[in-house]
DNA sequence: CAATAGCAAGTGAGCGCTTACATACTTACT
DNA sequence: AGTAAGTATGTAAGCGCTCACTTGCTATTG
């Protein structure tokens, strides 16, 4: 029973395994023909479409490294200066995403650990656009006098930081979140204390 | 030329080759055949002194969960109710430890990612700990009216978070810290924000 | 000599990738 | 329309190589 596809769906079909492998295993972890059992293929398949393992991961790793409008709505709060409506837009956006799609997140630290050529591409598209928005906007609120003169890059990282941290232990770590506080609770109170502080 | 050393010798000689060779690339990123090239000896060696490569990795992720007195200067900052000399001590003292061995922190990424069953105790002793100090140092300070009622245990991962964050685009990434701060001055700047907040 | 420390040379399993061949679809000619 | 030739899509089997781990032996030490 051989059902023939189209060449782009079947490459379609074959990156939705190795997506979920590779991020789950990484490189060197995926076997080529988990991928095509996963896939529900043979193995000859997978080189039909892709020269090599490596040209594979490649793909998947350009793939996700397109930049989508996870901006647009930080970009809103952005044009009206509500700070807290920034930090919040940015660090739910975070959230949302890698929960919606995990492998994001392991595949991006999976390809610097292992050193793959494109991770600095996946770095500058996934996280240095994130640093240079949220720093060129704290730079603008210090033009204005809303915000002291700090390093805005590095306090820009700072926040990125916390989110990150807090997606990279429940993520990686399995570590809950506390029961009484959802995600929306936490963002918010990373945005106070970024903007606020913590004393009283 | 056989130079005999004693077992326990050998053991250290084969451990630090082989930390040095995961954390750069990983366990199933590592061949024993390096490892043993690495520490001088033949491959059998390896296997005289440990039973299988995952008996290797574990001692050493043991070994490396040692928790030192990584908390002792924050401790004594915390006794003098020195909010700021605390997160200045703790966030320095995650930075010297990290430039100093950076082979932990990837050691535990890996880990992490490849999901080594000992990845959690790593992630107790080396993650968790901190955690747990710094949130129960801000949970008397709220009791002392210091700080504002917040999450404790959320608030002390946003500060970890941003310094991780700081190390860890910096381990893995290779991103330079602007040239004109040093860590000191980043350190100072995320314990002011955490404190004090960047509205002005 | 007994025990330990060492190595060269395997061994079998598993890996990425290839080959030889079968089956479905397309095209072109009558 | 019918069919032969050509092409794209698929597979089963396996090749050559590398890996973790073993074996069989020698050298050194107490």
């Amino acid at each position: 029973m051989k059902e023939r596809l189209s060449a782009e769906e079947r490459r379609r079909q074959i990156v939705e395994a190795a997506v979920e492998l590779f991020s789950r295993k990484g490189f060197r972890g995926t076997r080529t023909r988990e991928i095509a059992e996963a896939a529900g293929i043979s193995e000859a398949m997978i080189f039909k479409h892709f020269a090599t393992k490596r040209e594979l991961y490649s793909a998947i790793i350009e793939a996700k490294s397109a930049t989508d409008e996870l901006l647009a709505s930080a970009a809103i709060a952005a044009r009206q200066h509500d700070d807290a409506g920034v930090l919040r837009a940015v660090g739910l956006k975070m959230i949302e995403q890698t929960e919606a799609d995990p492998s994001l997140m392991r595949l991006l630290l999976f390809s610097a650990l292992e050193g793959h050529e494109l991770s600095d591409i996946f770095f500058e598209s996934r996280v240095k656009t994130l640093h240079q928005f949220l720093s060129s906007y704290i730079r603008k609120r210090i033009k204005d006098k809303r915000f002291r003169a700090i390093d805005a890059l590095v306090a820009a990282r700072g926040f990125i930081g916390m989110v990150v941290h807090y997606l990279l232990i429940h993520e990686l770590f399995g570590i809950k979140r506390p029961l009484h506080s959802s995600s929306e609770e936490v963002v918010e109170l990373f945005a106070a204390i970024f903007l606020k502080g913590i004393e009283r």
